[in-house]
This record gives C-alpha cells, sequence and structure tokens, in this order.
RNA sequence: GGGUCUGUAGCUCAGUUGGUUAGAGCGCUACAUUGACAUUGUAGAGGUCUCCAGUUCGAAUCUGGACAGACCCACCA
C-alpha cells in the first residue's frame, strides 16, 4: 500500500525541515509569552514559569557545552509552555570583559600591533566590531538548536539598560559603603596588566629551587629570593622553644643581600613549626598572608617589584632586571656572602596563574574598588553582611542547588570569602562610575555637572554586571511587569563549574538589591567531555562543533545525545556512535509516522480500545505519561527520556504496531502516536513538529502550543495485564524456538491452558495467537487444560502453553533443560519459603512486600507442579 | 593540607525511602530480511554489584575501614 501522503519519503531528511520550522515557531510568535496570552494559550494568571539564559560569551563560537545548556533549558520550557504556564525564556549575551579583550589583543598581536597603539577609543571600536560579529555567530548556532527563546526581549550586558542597572547599583553600593576603595594587596597579572579576582586563578605545580638561606642567627627557606630585599621582620611562632631567647619585637642586625640590615622579631602562632626551621621573613607588598600579617602588627611595607614583574630601586645592583633574570644572580651574591646553606632542588609547590594570560600572578599592594562581604548593616530588625545573605538563601532553603551536594562547596566558598576587588585596569566593560577633580570625588549614574572631572579609567568586573542578569533582564530599576511577573526566576540551569563565578554573585546581587533569591532551583550540569572522558580542547583536536553534528545528524538527534545520560553534577562523555544512535531513532519514530500514516485519517476519532492489545497499549500510555510528567518535574530529564524512548521503541513500535498489522484499531494507532509526538515534543521539537504538521498542517497552531498530554485513559486495567502475560508467553516461545535452531519457516503448534479460577484466555486474545501466526510462526491449535503429550511447556505468570515439537525437539535434551529449570525453581522456592517464615519479616515488612512474595511463592509452586507434571509427560 | 564525588556486564551507565531470580543501550554471537524503518527485527551469551568488617530477618543500597580513580578549595615560607 502506498501512503497516503506520497510526499512522505522512508528517511528522515532533518535539514530539509530544521531550518523552516524554526521560522514557523519565530514567526506564530508563540516563544514570546504575551502571544501566547493573546492567542488564548496561556492564560493570564497562569502560573508563571521563567528562566534566563546564562548568557555566552561574545568570544567567539558556542561549544559542545552550550550545547547541552540549551538542550536541557528548551526542554523544560517547552515542557511547561505546553503545560499551560505563563513561560518565559530571555535570551542574551554578555561582553565577558576580561576574556573577549585579550582575545582581541591577541588578533592586534597577530597585526604587530598592542591596544596602546590603538588608543582606548579606536580599541573599543575594534572589540564591539569583534562582540557583534561573535554575537551574530552565537544568536545563529543557537537557533539551530531549536531553542525556543523570546527573541523580542534580548539583553546584553553591556548595553543601555544593562548599563544602567549596573550604574544605579554601583551608586547604591557605593552610597551605602558597601563599596570602598583602599590600599589593599590584589592579584595582578604582570601581562594581562590587570587586578583579577581570586576565582580567576589558577594553581599549577610548579618543581622549583628552595633556597635555605641564612639570615642572621637563623636559618629561612624561599622559592622567592627576588622579593627578599626588604625583608626586615623575621616570624616565629610564640611557643617554639628553639626561640625562647628572643622576644616580639627584639630587633638585632643580620647581613643580608645588599649590605647589613635592622631585623625586628614578629611572634606570632600563623607560624607552621614543622616547616624547616620554623622561622621565615615577610614580604607584605608581595603576598598576601604576609600582608595579613604586617596589617595585624602595623608593620611597614615596601614594594620590591614593579606592575610589569621588573625589580625596583630598592634591588640596588639588580634594579630593573625581570625576576626571572634576577634570581640566580641574586643566589649567587647571597653563595658569595657564605648566606646560601642549602638548596633543595626538588621542592614541589602550587604557583598561581593567570586564567587567561597564563602569567604568574605577582601580588602587589594596589588602590583598587572592593565590594566588603563582611560589612554589617540592618535588614529587617537583623544586622546581616553580604556573606551572611548569601549563606541564609540557601541554608533556609529558599534556593534549592541541584544536586544538593554543592550545598557544602558553595558554604565553604563563602566562609573562605574575601573582599570582592571589582576593578580592572582594563578598557573593555563598565567604567567606573566615579569622577574625580582634584580631591573630590563624584559618584553617579551620570557624569557631573561642571568641567575638570576625569572619570575613573578603571572598569568593572565582568561578573559585576552578569550578578544582575536575572532582575537586569527584566527591566530592573525600573518595576516593570516583566519584572513583577517573572522575578524571581523559578530555575537557573548552568555549569557547576561556574557557582561561584556566577551563581553565588547573582545570589549576594539579588539578595542585597531587592532582599529577594534570584532564582528557586539552580540546576548544575555537568562538562561535556569526548568518549575517553578528557576534555574537549583545540590541541587535543577533541572539539565536537555543534553546527557539524546538526548537518550530519540533525538537532534532534543532537539534543537526545546531549541529554540522555546526562545527570545534574555529572560531567557527560559525547561520541559520534551514541548521536548516530540517537539518529536513528530520530529515523526510526519518523518512520512510525510514515506507518501510522498509511491508515490515518485526518479528523478526530475518540480511540476506543477493542482488543486487548488496545486495553494494554494505552493503560501504557496512561502510565507512561504519568511517569514523563512526573520526571520532568523532578528536573529528571534523562530518566524522562529513557522512559519516553523505551516505550516508544520497545512497546509501541515492536509490539502495538506489529500487532496492528493483524488487528487493526486506526484510532487508537493514530491517537497514541499523536500522544507520543506531544510527549517527545520538548526532546526532539524538529521531527515532532515535522510529523505533526505533515498530518494536519496548521502553521497557526503548531504542535510546539498543543496541551501536553493528560494521564488518563479509557482502558481497563485487567484486560491490560492479560495481553502483558500473552506477550512474556510469546517471548518464551520465540526463545524456545531460538534454543532449538527451528527455522523460521517452521510453524510452532502451540496448545495454550489456563485453570479455570485463573486468568483466562479469552475470544480476543486467542485470537491474538491466530492472528500472530503469520508474524512469530505460532499456530495455536488449540486452549485447553489438559497436558499434550511430547511436548515443550513454557510459561507466562498462570498462563502456559505447550509447544509440539516431536519431529524436531530431542527430548532427553528437553528433560536435561528441563531438570536444570526445575533445580532453580525449587532453589528459589527454598529461598522464599525461609524468607515467609521468618517471624521478623512477617512482623516488619511492609503488607504489600509480603504479599507480592506471597504471589511469587504461589506462582513459583504452580510452575514447579508443571515442569513436575510435564516431566512424566516426558518419559 | 581541607573538602566533595565515583567504583554494578567488554564499554557507557540506570538502580527513588534496604525487600522481584540485579537492569538498559552499545559491542559480541546466532538467526531472519521484497514488509513503515537494512538508520531493521528475534533470540542468546556475558555480573562474587572493588575488597574487608559491621548493623539487619534481609545489603548493590545503611555504617566503619582498606584500595583505586575523578574533581573542587587552599600562596607551608
Amino acid at each position: 500500500m502506498e501512503p497516503k501522503n506520497t510526499t512522505f519519503p522512508s528517511t528522515y531528511t532533518a535539514s530539509d525541515w530544521e531550518d523552516r520550522l524554526y521560522t514557523l515557531w519565530e514567526k506564530s510568535g508563540f516563544f514570546n509569552p504575551d502571544e501566547c496570552i493573546k492567542a488564548g494559550i496561556t492564560k493570564v494568571d497562569a502560573e508563571p514559569f521563567s528562566i534566563v539564559l546564562p548568557p555566552p560569551n561574545v568570544t567567539g563560537t558556542l561549544h559542545a557545552g552550550h550545547a547541552s545548556m540549551l538542550a536541557i533549558e528548551d526542554i523544560l520550557i517547552r515542557f511547561k509552555r505546553m503545560s499551560g504556564y505563563r513561560t518565559l525564556w530571555l535570551p542574551g549575551t554578555d561582553h565577558a570583559a576580561i576574556a573577549t579583550q585579550s582575545k582581541v589583543e591577541k588578533l592586534l598581536a597577530g597585526e604587530g600591533k598592542t591596544r596602546a597603539d590603538l588608543g582606548r577609543e579606536a580599541f573599543l571600536k575594534r572589540v564591539e566590531q569583534f562582540a557583534q560579529e561573535s554575537h551574530d555567530t552565537i544568536i545563529h548556532q543557537t537557533k539551530k538548536m531549536g531553542s525556543s527563546l523570546d527573541w523580542s526581549r534580548e539583553a546584553y550586558t553591556l548595553d543601555e539598560k544593562r548599563t544602567l542597572a549596573v550604574r544605579t547599583a554601583f551608586k547604591k553600593m557605593y552610597d551605602d559603603g558597601i563599596i570602598y576603595r583602599g590600599n589593599r594587596i590584589v592579584n595582578w597579572d604582570p601581562v594581562g596588566q590587570t587586578t583579577i579576582s581570586d576565582d580567576e586563578i589558577v594553581y599549577q605545580e610548579e618543581t622549583a629551587k628552595l633556597y635555605y638561606l641564612k639570615y642572621g642567627p637563623f636559618e629561612i627557606a624561599t622559592a622567592r629570593p627576588e622579593t627578599k630585599f626588604g625583608d626586615k621582620y623575621v616570624v616565629m611562632h610564640p611557643e617554639d622553644e628553639r626561640y625562647q631567647q628572643y622576644a616580639h619585637g627584639d630587633t638585632l642586625t643580620v647581613e643580608w643581600i645588599n649590605g647589613p640590615i635592622e631585623a625586628t622579631i614578629i611572634k606570632d602562632e600563623m607560624i607552621d613549626r614543622e616547616f624547616g626551621t620554623g622561622v621565615m621573613t615577610i614580604t607584605p607588598w608581595h603576598s598576601h598572608v604576609d600582608f595579613d600579617l604586617a596589617q595585624k602588627y602595623h608593620l611597614d611595607m615596601e614594594q620590591i617589584i614593579d606592575q610589569s614583574g621588573h625589580l625596583l630601586p630598592i634591588a640596588g645592583e639588580f634594579a630593573g632586571k625581570p625576576i626571572s633574570e634576577a634570581r640566580e644572580h641574586i643566589i649567587a651574591k647571597l653563595a658569595g656572602k657564605g648566606l646560601v646553606t642549602k638548596i633543595d632542588e626538588s621542592y614541589v609547590h602550587q604557583i598561581a596563574t593567570a586564567e587567561r594570560s597564563g602569567a604568574t600572578v605577582e601580588p602587589q599592594i594596589m588602590r583598587q574598588w572592593f565590594i566588603n562581604v563582611t560589612k554589617e548593616f540592618p535588614r529587617d530588625g537583623k544586622t546581616v553582611t553580604l556573606k551572611s545573605l548569601m549563606q541564609d538563601a540557601v541554608r533556609q532553603e529558599k534556593i534549592h542547588l541541584l544536586p544538593e551536594r554543592f550545598n557544602k562547596t558553595y558554604f565553604n566558598w563563602i566562609d573562605n570569602l574575601r573582599d570582592w576587588c571589582i576593578s580592572r585596569q582594563i578598557w573593555f566593560g563598565h567604567q567606573i562610575p566615579v569622577w574625580y577633580r582634584g580631591e573630590e570625588v563624584f559618584c553617579g549614574i551620570e557624569a557631573p555637572e561642571g568641567t575638570g572631572w576625569t572619570q575613573d579609567p578603571d572598569t568593572l568586573d565582568t561578573w559585576f554586571s552578569s550578578g544582575l542578569w536575572t532582575f537586569s533582564t527584566l527591566g530592573w530599576p525600573k518595576t516593570t511587569d516583566d519584572f513583577q511577573t517573572y522575578h524571581p526566576t523559578t530555575v537557573l540551569e548552568t555549569g557547576y563549574d561556574i557557582l561561584f563565578f556566577w551563581v553565588a554573585r547573582m545570589i549576594l546581587m539579588s539578595e542585597y538589591f531587592l532582599a529577594d533569591i534570584p532564582f528557586k532551583t539552580v540546576y548544575l550540569h555537568g562538562l561535556v567531555r569526548d568518549e575517553q572522558g578528557r576534555k574537549m580542547s583545540k590541541s587535543l583536536g577533541n572539539i565536537i562543533d555543534p553546527l557539524d553534528v546538526i548537518a550530519d545528524y540533525g538537532a534532534d538527534a543532537l539534543r537526545l545525545s546531549l541529554v540522555i545520560g546526562s545527570t545534574p553534577g555529572n560531567d557527560l562523555k559525547l561520541s559520534t556512535e551514541k548521536i548516530t544512535s540517537y539518529r536513528n531513532f530520530v529515523n526510526k519514530l519518523w518512520n512510525m509516522g510514515r506507518y501510522v500514516s498509511l491508515s490515518f485519517d485526518a479528523g478526530n476519532v475518540t480511540p476506543k480500545a477493542k482488543n486487548v492489545s488496545d486495553h494494554w497499549i494505552l493503560t501504557r500510555l496512561a502510565e507512561v505519561t504519568a511517569e514523563v510528567t512526573a520526571h520532568l518535574d523532578h528536573y529528571n530529564i534523562s530518566l524522562a527520556s529513557e522512559t519516553l524512548r523505551d516505550f516508544t521503541w520497545n512497546e509501541f513500535a515492536d509490539w502495538y504496531i506489529e500487532i496492528h498489522k493483524i488487528e487493526k484499531n486506526d484510532a487508537v494507532l493514530a491517537h497514541v502516536f499523536m500522544t507520543l509526538l506531544k510527549l517527545w515534543h520538548p526532546f526532539m521539537p524538529f521531527v515532532t513538529e515535522a510529523l505533526f504538521q505533515t498530518f494536519a498542517p496548521n502553521e497557526k497552531n503548531p504542535l510546539m502550543i498543543t496541551a501536553w498530554p493528560k494521564a488518563d485513559t479509557l482502558a481497563t486495567k485487567d484486560d491490560a495485564e492479560q495481553f502483558k502475560l500473552v506477550i512474556k508467553l510469546i517471548q518464551e516461545i520465540r526463545a524456545i524456538r531460538s534454543i532449538y535452531q527451528i527455522e523460521p519457516a517452521k510453524k510452532i503448534a502451540v496448545t495454550v491452558t489456563a485453570g479455570a479460577n485463573e486468568i483466562t484466555l479469552t475470544q480476543n486474545n486467542g485470537a491474538i495467537f491466530q492472528h500472530l501466526a503469520r508474524l512469530s510462526e505460532i499456530h495455536v491449535i488449540a486452549t485447553a487444560a489438559d497436558t499434550p503429550q511430547n511436548s515443550i511447556i513454557v510459561q507466562a505468570g498462570l498462563l502456559r502453553a505447550y509447544i509440539e515439537l516431536a519431529d524436531v525437539v530431542d527430548f532427553e535434551k528437553e528433560k536435561k533443560r528441563l531438570l536444570k529449570e526445575k533445580q532453580d525453581k525449587e532453589r528459589y522456592i527454598t529461598t522464599l519459603e525461609t524468607k515467609l517464615q521468618n517471624k521478623n519479616f512477617i512482623e516488619r515488612a511492609k503488607p504489600e512486600i509480603i504479599a507480592a512474595e506471597k504471589t511469587k511463592l504461589e506462582e513459583a509452586h504452580k510452575h514447579l507442579s508443571d515442569i513436575d507434571h510435564h516431566l512424566t509427560s516426558l518419559s
């Protein structure tokens, strides 16, 4: 039979459909919740469901990790939209200050230029041009994934509205004294020529030389002799008995690199007595711990190394030399003076490097802008700090992290949190809204009136603007409808690698400015790795480009492979084999549609269960609908799609469609298939919409906005149960065919029996066997209560089938098979009986479990007696 | 140094509060193939649930320990 629709090809070609369908959806306007309300699809007072897209950096293109983020979020959004929620998914991009600037600087370096050659204005133009190109690429890729984002609300962290939000936020914090400017020790990146935050540091293990130096009567150890010129404090533990003769504050003259200096004894408990000799000298200008110590005792601090990594005049003859060059010379000089006692060549330590430039971070004391995370202020009659606000949001379960174990990591991070340095010495970003004129300082949203003002040249850490993202995108500081409807947002879905960078900072900002949480649930996805579990990187050449995959396999296949097997907090391995297998599944679904189209009659036919197979499939459909809905409600996206896939392939395609070829009920077939299209739509929007449009072309009412299926059914459970047994029995019979290698052409004659008070074979499922004769070469010759002679027994529940195979079967072999089965069964019965005779079990186990065990025992006894009976009949 | 997680079939992993004779996909083996689909179907083989001890009537599941691995945080100079 030809398909009614002769244009229904036997293979689904994703590229023929995807762009067309995305345009169809976009034109419909239904990505925008306002349009859904206008069209009556969503009720005005419906519960809102909102997600703001974690804005990709405008540094280039999207990778597999972005693709997985888009897939997960789109699934949640499409599911909720179909379920009737007022659903908003808001897109945007991030200017990503340092990352973007350094990318452009690299491009410039290729042309032999630096940012200084261009000047601030021309350089910024260049960056913005690059950012615009990246933006366009990213939007194109995002659409290719099928993302149902509301483009009418698109935002950019550096656009006009977000700039207003940033300046408003800065001014408020400045006025409240939360933001302050101060001389403090910061992480200086000598290559990027900017400060960076603690989180932008990557520690790398390095084997270096550890020098043991004579410092007066003491011996100190250092890996960095070049910082030691100004060391005039020597620190030891107050309870260290070796140094009892020295008191805190004592001074003594020691011979040092450039001649004698006066050293002061400091006693402090932070010293580890076990390390080296238990004595160290400090360099407050270039070490965080030393700085803390110097502040504690009000010690002098002196700069030794300049911002480009060269030694200052304090180094005497070494002044002007870069660190790397100076180190060995300094040691040589010290050795000449007899001050080097030992050199440990294999000292392993962690050195701090800048994430972006790769340079070794040099701590420096500099004048920078900070957010004070420990400043106390009143809130609702209590005294709070930014730290405590961040802790409480999660501790009081206003925000749920998924998986929950990240709570601990989160609290741990906050405990160790220091003031956040928010100023950066780069050009691309939000320039700090502070102006100076002589001693005057002005902070405002606009530049101050009058002449002679100059704006602070620094820009803000990019995470300052991203921290405002959940509400700056919704119109804040204005009180817009969007803000009132969609904030706090429902879910934040992002990678666990930016929990601190971003998630924590959004909580900080939202709690401070709105006294509210930014989102209720945080779904933290893992990293996408290659098939061997390695990170994807250019140098390994193992990058899977989402666009390539979409071109070769289609967006739906990519989405499935990114979602199935992916659980919150765990990394995902992606391989082409995996993508291929889901492409196959997409095609399988397409062909199910092709089969359904053979008998599909447009027009709404109410499905009515006739055959037991109908009762079965409708009951299962209802069960699966309920399961999938529950899984999605609990963010178990992988489980939801696996449940659906198993049902679609193993039950609907392999059984129901096969049976439909014999026992037709077109209305039920079409109903189940159409319901499956809806259930699958969030996971694979393209192929489901393509099928939907093929069956019932309706561009105004796409599948995308049809109502999510309900889990009720007209079928009866008993009939469904009965059919399950029949399926099981057929599987047993097929196994026999395989065991005895009975050729497929040969029909098997089967006698089916069931006891009078047990499940009986109705006219209907008796018919199934007869019809199945063609399908699985099973031929039911009778239904009887008696055991036929010389036959093989198979059973499913209380159904039994006797297969008459006298001409093909070696009955000695069959006896052996039965004896083995008997042994297994007896062992099983013993286990069950022991269990059921156990008083503790009877008293403590749940009644359902006991009942289930009893049924199992009953069945096992029945099977055993059947086997016995059959064994005697064989001999 | 502190912390988190993982260890189940050859591979990738499910396994909800302890209770079916421990599951799936891929791979492997055998068979089938004009059929909606060779991007398919049917069946099979394959597991001491890393190891040891404990709690319990009962442990893949809970507790302690060992071993192996992954990751995060932290400038012991």
